[in-house]
RNA sequence: GAACUGUUAGCUCAGCUGGUUUAGAGCGCUGCCUUGACAGGGCAGAGGUCGCCGGUUCGAAUCCGGCACAGUUCACCA
């Protein structure tokens, strides 16, 4: 049988991705095994697959891939979100390529094309997602505006309005001017600004000399919605103001002097202009003083018609031809270059306007409680722990949650106004009604109820998510929601702690009363080689697609895994993809090479092949050890590390070096058989990370039976570590190592054998694998080193090599030298340390043992290599 | 402005409650190796005063304090 000496993996990932799926492999059923259950965190409905998915979908992958080969029901549920400020921007954007305003339409008309757009982008991501070997439960696949969904997230809406923990009111809320929408707190980024600070002349009102007082802003263009000036009452700079009245530049209005403790003297002048409708502190110095409240702007940042002399122009032209005007009037005291923190839209970019409006709020401090307690105690793990901080710092200082939306694409909040004022809250317009005949003594048709235009926050649909995709929040006692909630674990990026994880926590107590997953694994942001995050606008993002198609989908899997540990940023190198493809090459060629040989049963077992064997049980044991550990604590890159350096270094350069037959000689059956069992075992430890070629060869292993799969198999369990061994094995590899040098240094090559003498006692048992490996012709004690023989020290036990050429004396004598310096030195440390009373007295006995036994050994050493020096040198 | 986290080889990271040769790994780098599983490979090397300064201790990469730098999050200073 013929096997390319390449591994081409477009050949073999599409196919076993079908078979698997043909074979039911990844749905999962309620059943009397331990759940493991991982929700997606759901991507944008039309969104494309970056790099960030890439790395997130492939963790998920692992984790449950290798849940469901310890014999737990592992069941990955995936779905997609509506994104209604991503989506409509989106549907908007496309409009306007064709000439439609989306004012024009009716919001069914909208609603129509925002439909026809996810119906021709959705579900993209989620191919996407196969391509990668992920390893969902299709079946189950959810979307956040699916009618089990849309249900859950009315009937929540309902049951917490119910409950009063849902409120309206008019609050100064994050405006965005481009999208035309409040947005939570959450949802505007702030950042440094390189500004100006504008000093204003305010006339005092009266004052016969035509005295003014200065006031510095950022923001002249608010000065049309001023009502007060306020300055500290202790402010001695501003006495003078106390009680008086000043007037507005331009606008010629005069407004009172206010005083309160909130303004800082030292900043400015120590007067600040009181802009009640556009300033969230200036709102609260209203609500205190009860000042009237200027709205100057209409929604989309433009001036209202109490913009004075600028109405209609955009509010950042204002500040360009105020800044004018107020020079032309002498009202100008000077303007300081500034920074300062502004907010920005999350998703639009723009510059937020606080703005007083009318919206729905949901308050947060009794969600938060059992939310903030889960996280503290331990009854839900972060990992890595540090954004338990982050998460307590949140929670303690929660304010209620903005989650109306003035938007079409979304769900549009169940509230019903009456014609007479008032209104209702309920799940349907039929249910409405009655509740509104209810309240009301007038007459009543379903027709005079008026639904509220807005939607909700996405988020307070993907909050629900653990339970509504199990159907958990309509039907609270299904057989589902019973057996696969709480969820596992969640894999998801730190910056959507809030906007997500902390609200479905709390949605998971509110609703459940248990917590919605038990762990939560933080990945890290992808960034390119500059330490920049990689994202569209930048260009900087590969696309994970060709990545997969070039280097396979396992080799990409892989070579983010391999430098990514929890909550770490991943610089991404394609070469590290490279990596990966190159491992997926050496199992290649290793099973190629274990396929080459021919069997022979009537061969007798080497003793060679008889330690290989039980030394690599051993190794292997210990490896599903350490690998357990390595999961436990979520620390994924390295347990693939470790499975990494298990397959290259002690699979294929030491075992099957060992048991290697000789060139074009058959292989005896049982160390055949059992390396083939080894190399079963490596492939199902390997599968959750690289599932498609470790499912290929595990069928060609040996013959499978149709419906078959790696994927079902156990895990490989553990055996005795023979401790001993592992470490005599140590010692072996240096004396390879230490031959493998002087046929360096000689330049012999490795097909002409060599004789080895061990000066003095020794442990023979693994002669017979020292000689296999080194390929000898001889290995034996000898009482001493021959002259001219090259030798080296393992240990304190002396090796010599015979040559039949001269060796050259100058070079042995210096390789002897530098050993000999290096001994000393460090027999010197460890005689500091044992000369020191204290350490003696004061450390444990098993260290100063320790360091005695270092000294012992650095001495014998010393005294070989010195004779040794001594034997040349003559 | 505050809080948190980090600073160990060229790069990415281990090093857990102080003593395991005079600090490790992977990649990269250097040298040598073409018929033998794999050049997407083999073998052997080089490379770090553990950010800086103090302190605790017989002993500090490891514990404590300060400083510097970086990152993250939070914050209403106009």
């Amino acid at each position: 049988m013929e096997i390319a000496s390449k591994y081409n993996p477009a050949e073999v990932e599409e196919k076993w991705y079908n078979y698997w799926i043909e074979n039911k492999l990844f749905h999962s059923e309620p059943d009397h095994r331990e759940p493991f259950t991982v929700v997606i965190p759901p991507p944008n409905v039309t969104g494309v697959l970056h790099m960030g998915h890439m790395l997130n979908n492939t963790i998920q992958d692992v984790l449950v891939r290798r849940a469901r080969m310890q014999g737990k029901n592992a069941c990955w549920v995936p779905g997609t979100d509506h994104a209604s400020i991503a989506t409509e921007a989106k549907v908007v954007n496309r409009l306007a390529s064709q000439g439609i305003k989306k004012n024009d339409l009716s919001r069914d008309e909208f609603l129509k094309h925002a439909w026809d757009w996810t119906h021709e982008h959705g579900g993209i991501i989620l191919e996407q997602l196969k391509k990668l070997g992920a390893s969902c439960d299709w079946e189950r696949t959810a979307f956040t505006m699916d009618e089990t969904r849309s249900e859950s997230v009315l009937k929540v809406f309902c049951d917490l309005h119910e409950k009063g923990l849902i409120y309206r009111g008019v609050r100064m809320v994050n405006w965005d001017p481009e999208a035309l929408t409040a947005l939570s707190d959450e949802e505007v980024i702030h950042k440094e600004v390189t500004g100006k600070l504008y000093y204003l002349r305010y006339k005092i009102e009266g004052d016969p000399n035509g005295a003014y007082a200065v006031v510095a802003t950022t923001r002249p263009e608010t000065i049309m919605g001023d009502t007060a000036m306020c300055i500290h009452p202790d402010d001695p700079k501003n006495t003078h103001l106390k009680g008086k009245r000043v007037i507005i530049p331009i606008v010629g209005r005069a407004i009172p002097v206010i005083e309160d403790d909130y303004v800082d003297i030292e900043f400015g002048t120590g007067c600040l202009k009181v802009t009640p409708a556009h300033d969230v502190n200036d709102y609260m110095l209203g609500e205190k003083y009860n000042l009237p409240s200027i709205d100057i702007f209409n929604q989309d940042g433009t001036l209202n018609e109490n913009g004075d002399r600028y109405v209609g122009m955009d509010r950042f032209e204002v500040r360009k031809q105020i800044e004018k005007d107020l020079e032309e009037a002498g009202l100008m005291e000077k303007i300081e270059p500034y920074t300062n923190k502004v907010g920005f839209s999350e998703r639009t970019d723009a510059i937020i306007e606080p703005k007083l409006s009318m919206q729905w709020f949901l308050k947060m401090d009794h969600l938060a409680q059992p939310a903030l307690e889960a996280v503290e105690e331990g009854c839900i793990r972060f990992y890595p722990e540090k954004y338990k901080n982050t998460y307590r710092h949140w929670m303690e200082n929660i304010k209620d949650w903005c989650i109306s939306r003035q938007l079409w694409g979304g769900h549009r909040i169940p509230a019903f106004f009456l014609p007479q004022g008032g209104y209702v809250v309920a799940m349907t317009r039929e249910e409405a009604l009655e509740k509104a005949l209810e309240k009301v003594d007038y007459p009543l048709s379903i027709d005079d109820l008026k639904q509220d235009e807005d939607v909700l926050d996405t988020w307070f649909s993907s909050w629900l998510w653990p339970i509504s995709v199990f159907d958990g929040i309509n039907h609270p006692d299904n057989k589902e929601i019973a057996y696969y909630y709480p969820t596992s674990d969640l894999v998801t990026a730190p910056e959507i702690i809030f906007f997500w994880v902390a609200r479905m926590i709390m949605a998971g107590y509110e609703y459940r009363s248990a917590p919605c997953f038990r762990n939560v694994y933080f990945t890290g942001i992808v960034r390119d080689k500059l330490g920049r995050k990689m994202s569209k606008s930048l260009g900087n993002s590969p696309d994970p697609i060709e990545l997969m198609e070039h280097y396979g989908a396992d080799g990409v899997r892989m070579g983010m895994l391999l430098t990514s540990p929890a909550g770490n940023d991943l610089p991404f190198d394609e070469s590290m993809c490279e990596q990966g493809r190159n491992f997926n090459n050496k199992i290649w060629n290793a099973f190629r090479l274990i396929k080459g040989w021919e069997r022979d049963e009537s061969l007798p077992q080497p003793e060679a092949a008889k330690i290989a064997i039980a030394w690599f049980q051993s190794k292997l044991s210990e490896t599903v050890a350490e690998l357990d550990d390595l999961f436990s604590k979520y620390r994924l890159s390295e347990a693939l590390m470790l499975l990494y350096k298990l397959f290259w270094d002690e699979f294929s350069a030491w075992y099957l070096e060992m048991i290697k037959p000789a060139y074009q000689q058959p292989i005896d059956a049982e160390t055949y058989k059992v390396t083939l069992h080894y190399f079963d075992a490596l492939m199902r430890l390997l599968h959750p990370f690289m599932p498609f070629i470790t499912e290929e060869l595990w069928q060609a292993l040996y013959h499978r039976k149709e419906g078959e799969s790696i994927m079902t198999t156990l895990q490989p369990g553990q055996t005795a570590v023979d401790k001993n061994l592992l470490a005599d094995f140590e010692t072996l590899k240096e004396v390879v190592a230490a031959v493998r040098t002087i046929r360096l240094e000689k330049n012999i090559p490795h097909k002409d054998e060599l004789e080895l003498q061990v000066i003095g006692q020794y442990n023979n048992q693994y002669d017979s694998v020292i000689a296999k490996v080194c390929h000898l012709s001889s290995l034996s004690s000898a009482s001493e080193k021959q002259p001219g023989a090259a030798g080296f020290l393992v240990g304190t036990t002396e090796y010599s090599i015979p040559l039949a050429e001269k060796m050259d004396v100058e070079a042995e004598l210096q390789k002897l030298k530098t050993e000999l310096t290096y001994t000393e030195g460090f027999l010197q440390s460890v005689m500091k340390k044992l000369s020191n009373e204290r350490f003696v007295q004061n450390a444990k006995p098993e260290i100063v043992e320790g360091e005695r036994k270092k000294q012992a050994d650095a001495e014998s050493k010393i005294t070989l290599l010195k004779e040794n020096i001594a034997a040349l040198e003559k």
